[in-house]
DNA sequence: CCGGCACTTGCGTTGTTGCGCAAGTGGTGA
DNA sequence: TCACCACTTGCGCAACAACGCAAGTGCCGG
């Protein structure tokens, strides 16, 4: 048995699993790092909130950024990250 | 690249997965099926809010009923499940 | 029938989340 | 130093979710 505040702590990745933009973005980060103004592109959003999008999937652990100059890439934090999202993928269909 | 309507698919999936109360049911029914009643009793709440998380659950499809007499008893409708709770317990960690 | 048990559903309240927009921060090049 | 670009943060609002409580449904034993 678990205690409570692992559960927490796994329930905060649900949560940053539970958008279609956050999903969206971890497919986008699937072929490489991007940076904020290309996710936001990508995933048709304005770039504040991709960034809040990001600040998410950031605090729940799952990408980590890197800043060159004065654009931040930002690149899956874990291989498992993607095997989880392909799993939940594949209960989803 | 996936559709838009698949990710929505997925990210309720993720949303099932955002709440303590319920991957505790997940972790309890690792164990086998179990009543509503026995759910709630275990997780800590009452019986009307348990069946609430049930029906997120079922409406994800992630857990999966029977019926006996007059108590229902669910189950996981899937081993991935579980194999993907750990994942994200894994990375919680 | 009828009372009782197991569960579900409806409702109101309270807390959380996603979003747009405006303002702030920090690095860069002129 | 100054304008500019990439990004983050603050704020207000509308939509949604968790919970407790009351009421409804469905299944039994008597």
């Amino acid at each position: 048995m678990n205690t409570d505040v692992e559960r927490q702590r796994a329930a905060r990745i649900g949560r940053a699993l539970a958008d279609p933009k956050r999903l969206c973005v971890l497919e986008t980060l699937a072929a490489g790092e991007a940076s904020v103004s290309e996710l936001s592109a990508c995933v048709g959003c304005q770039v504040p909130n991709m960034s809040q999008h990001l600040a998410v999937l950031r605090s729940a652990g799952l990408v980590s950024t890197r800043r060159d100059g004065s654009t931040v890439y930002y690149r899956l934090a874990d291989p498992r990250v993607l095997e989880a999202y392909r799993l939940i993928q594949g209960l989803a269909s």
